[in-house]
Order: C-alpha cells, then structure tokens, then sequence
DNA sequence: AATATAATGTTATATTGTTACATACTCAAG
DNA sequence: CTTGAGTATGTAACAATATAACATTATATT
C-alpha cells in the first residue's frame, strides 16, 4: 500500500472504532500501519521488529492481540499457509478471503469474492452446517516469477 | 476410517511405495496409521505421542519428515487452520483440496471438488498465474453442535 | 565390495502463539 | 468527584509448532 492509502485506512480504523465504541489504540495502529506497509504478507515477530522501531520493542501479546482485534473487525487477514498477515484490500468486512499466493517471491493478491462458490455452499447447505468464515489460498508461480 | 479402510490405505501406501520406488517405512507407515485413525485433525506432536505407544517415541524430525512425505504424495492434508493433520478421502492425488471445519467439535469433512471454482480460476488465468495446489477451509458450526 | 541415493537418527534451536495476573484507561451512575 | 464496570494494555513466563545441521543406516545397482 502506499503512505496515502495507509493514511486513508488508520483514519477508516480511528472512525470505525469511534463509531462502535471501541478504543483506537497505539498497538492497534501501529499494528495496522506495519501490516499495511509490508509489501508481503508479515509475520507477528517481524511486526513487533517493526514496530520496535517506533516505540519500545513491545512484547509479542501486545501484537497477537492487536492482531486479533484487527482480524475480528475485518481490517487485516492471516495468510494461514504462510503464518502471516496482510491488509484487507477490500475495504469492507466479509465472511470469505482467497489469496493467489506466489511460492517464489511470496507476494500475494486477494481477489475477493463476495459468495461462497455454489458447489460448496450446496456441499455447506446439505449438511446444515452454518458457516461463518471461509478461506482459500491459491499457491503457485506469478508471472514475473516464472520468466 | 475404520480399521478395515486404514488397513487398505496403508496397503495403497505400500504399493504405491513399490510402484514408484520409494520405500516403505516405519515412520511413514505409522504416522499414516496415526492419523487415518484420528476422528479430528491430529497435530504434529500428538502423532509424536500416538507413535510413542507402538515404538520408541519418536523425534519431531521423524515424524515432521514422514508428514512432508505423505503431503507431498497426496495420503494427508493439513488444514492450515488448525496445525493439524488428516488423512486423504479422496483416494487419488489432487491439486485442489476443501475443508468443512466445526469450531465446536473440531470434526472435518473433506469435500474434494475437481476443480477450482471458475470465479477464481478466471483470476488465476487473467494473471498469468501458474497454480500448484490450492485449499479452502470453510469454518463455523456443524448441525449436531447447533443443538 | 563400491558407490550412489534415499531415508532415518540425534541434538539443538528457531519460530509461532498462549496463559496468567497485574495495571491503566474510559465512561457513566451515583 | 468517585466508585464501579468494562475495555485495553503491561509484563513475565511458557507452550506449541517447526526446522537446521550433521551423522548414520538401509537399499539397490553396478
């Protein structure tokens, strides 16, 4: 992400938590600020690096929950595959994330479909389960990787 | 799986082994049977304590290299999710695989589509991409936990 | 037997994530 | 203004998951 859409997405997190009553803290910020900025998906521990670079060095709690908070409301997603985070691209909350995930350079695109595909919601409807989230993570070569 | 179904698997591990020139061990063989016979997903270092009761207990090398090896040749999966492994449903070799998760209880279902969903498909093609493999995991409440 | 390859044994360590309990901040009711 | 409830952070210890590095053993082929 760029310095701008960063700025634009703290401001979106600042307004979000002023409207539901929740506090918009330094960890979540920074947390949010180190995720948005990484090129690639980041792990926690390179996240509390980053973040010792702007305050003191915190410990990793401070950022698994900064994490969680951040995971619930919708603004970051972990790359399972890869035990690492990214910024939700899509700027609004939604029960599904895929990923196409490059195995040589690590970067990785969300694509965002906002329904479940029909061959397994019907698989979810015929077993009366009741799904709340789903993920898929695509993993391969990009382009660029393969030249 | 019942115990006939892990016994025939392990006889497919074996041929397969043979048809392929790869061999056919111990570690391999009772990791297999360690997880084919869980009801959940089974971590790492439970199959390290199932293992410890029919050998000598063995190390996590041993046991995460047999892991790598049945993943690679398609006998188990991992769901990302949880750290935590199954054994394959499928009976064939696939690039694609997709799990009903219940947060609750913790059982999965293996839904084993052929193919990719086109939605996402048509990304993958749009950017060039060269897909390996790809998972979904669907999370949320199965029908006997709803109860 | 000599060699190459595949696989395991062993020790140590790296990485990722959680628990438990104390302290501080925010807001609203008395 | 203070007390109480709820929300969030600080701190220390630890648990769970996974890998690296190097030695040894097994198997098949020449």
């Amino acid at each position: 992400m760029t310095k701008k859409e960063i700025q634009k997405l703290i401001r979106t997190l600042e307004t979000y938590c002023g409207d539901k009553g929740l506090r918009y803290t330094p960890p979540r910020r920074i947390t949010l600020e180190v995720i948005a900025a990484s090129k690639r998906p980041i792990g926690a521990y390179d996240v509390i690096e980053e973040m010792g670079k702007v305050t003191d060095k915190p410990k990793p709690t401070t950022v698994y929950r900064a994490i969680e908070f951040l995971q619930e409301h919708g603004f970051i997603h972990k790359i399972e595959s890869l035990s690492a985070f990214v910024a939700c691209h899509a700027g609004h909350n939604h029960e599904g994330s895929q990923f196409i995930v490059c195995n040589d350079c690590g970067t990785v695109e969300e694509v965002h479909l906002c329904h479940l595909p029909k061959d397994l919601q019907k698989k979810v409807d015929n077993t009366g389960f009741k799904m709340a989230h789903w993920n898929t993570e695509i993993h391969g070569t990009c382009q660029q990787c393969q030249a």
